[in-house]
DNA sequence: CAAGTAAGATACATACACGTATGTATGATG
DNA sequence: CATCATACATACGTGTATGTATCTTACTTG
């Protein structure tokens, strides 16, 4: 089944028993360049489309270069949503560090909330992935996993923020976070399949009050009988 | 680019100028297995996935008599999707048909919006094929036209009972609809990648609430401020 | 600077699904 | 009954992505 399970270079940080090598910096950097193409690639022709042999290209490689640093698709794949996950959190921690306000706070987060969909590609290729798990249980096991994570560091947010407002979920908490990206993900493709029917203010609007009724309004101690 | 385009004999109603030969019972039998194996493949492989073969086989025959009764995988889809769209809603109009009280309607109505992500491997189909559209220019007008029969379908109905209920939506009719299931196939997709986070019951619960949001609760005149 | 190691390129073997072209029964028609 | 058309099967050619094995070039180290 599994085709001889090559160890790569990179699956743990780089020991540093050398004191960096100037080879290793060029796989480094080889290394961000593929990831960098895969992410461009990814977001043009999803995942499923995507040829390793054009992402390679895209970093000005042949496959040689993808199979030297990474084991498949799916392993570059999951790096890449890595340093998303990342990069919003911290995205989300700075912005509600600006404010002191907990009130204020919520306000920016229900911005970033609004946000999110612009960020068209990823939303789509997440959801495709999130299909694509579904029917490969190995993909599924490390996508569930972070995904958890993902939740935890959400929740850990939220739940302070809640504290300082004296408010409570309808909902417990990370199915709370759970249900507003689903609804974000599905309207932002209901408004790509037909954005006459649904159109980008529509979608923000919905939005925004899905977020008012799960996080209570913002000014008001929330809707009497919300959802 | 087209390649010939062979002009096939059902995309339009048979013509009986002949009164309908033993033949013309023999395509339509292996049109309605072949029908039938397809949504069966489909919803075991998913969309891309599934193979003509294993279509053509599921139905006892090989591609040959797939390629002699549709143009393509997605022809066959959409033959399977009008099906699908006109059983909803005919199981809808049967439902609402069996309450006189414009209030039991809508409970009846809601009852069968909790029901709908019960056809998971169709509601992940659909999703799956959403992205497909965005992809192939060609399949999307298709799916954007049926998309919009079905909303106008479905906004005939709502606009009626709200009507009777004297009830206005918050967001204009076909938008409201959409975002409905927006939120259950979003929802459903969450579910199914990390069931422990978000379970059956937190999906149930969510979009009954978000339903009562947009259409009013069930009993009272609806919430003050809903989305 | 020579010998060894690692990064990456090239080439190949494989697999798989597709669409088509041709063959063969079975039913229709004069 | 002979001939033609239709429904479907079989076989083939094609395109395309994948993974690996081998070769070349760049770097490292004694």
């Amino acid at each position: 089944m599994q085709p001889g399970r090559r160890k790569l270079r990179w699956t743990s940080p780089p020991m540093r028993v050398r004191p960096r090598s100037r080879q290793d910096e060029r796989t480094e950097t080889t290394r961000r360049k593929l990831l960098a193409a895969a992410k461009r690639i990814f977001a043009k022709d999803g995942f499923e489309a995507a040829r390793l042999e054009d992402i390679a290209a895209g970093a000005g490689y042949t496959r040689g270069a993808f199979y030297a640093n990474f084991e498949s698709k799916e392993d570059i794949f999951f790096a890449l949503l890595d340093d998303w996950v990342r990069e919003r959190i911290e995205c989300v921690k700075e912005a509600l560090r600006q404010h002191k306000n907990p009130l204020d706070k919520l306000a920016a987060l229900r911005k970033h909330y609004a946000e999110i969909a612009k960020d068209r590609r990823l939303v789509l290729i997440s959801l495709e992935f999130k299909l694509y798990a579904l029917r490969h249980p190995e993909a599924h096991a490390r996508l569930r996993d972070r995904h958890r994570r993902m939740r935890a560091s959400w929740a850990d947010l939220l739940s302070e923020l809640l504290r300082a407002l004296d408010r409570k979920l309808p909902i417990k908490n990370p199915a709370a976070s759970a249900c507003l990206g689903a609804l974000s993900q599905g309207m932002l493709l209901e408004h790509l399949v037909d954005p006459k029917t649904l159109s980008d203010g529509d979608v923000r609007h919905v939005l925004g009050l899905f977020f008012d009724s799960v996080f209570g309004a913002g000014t008001a101690a929330g809707c009497p009988k919300p959802i």
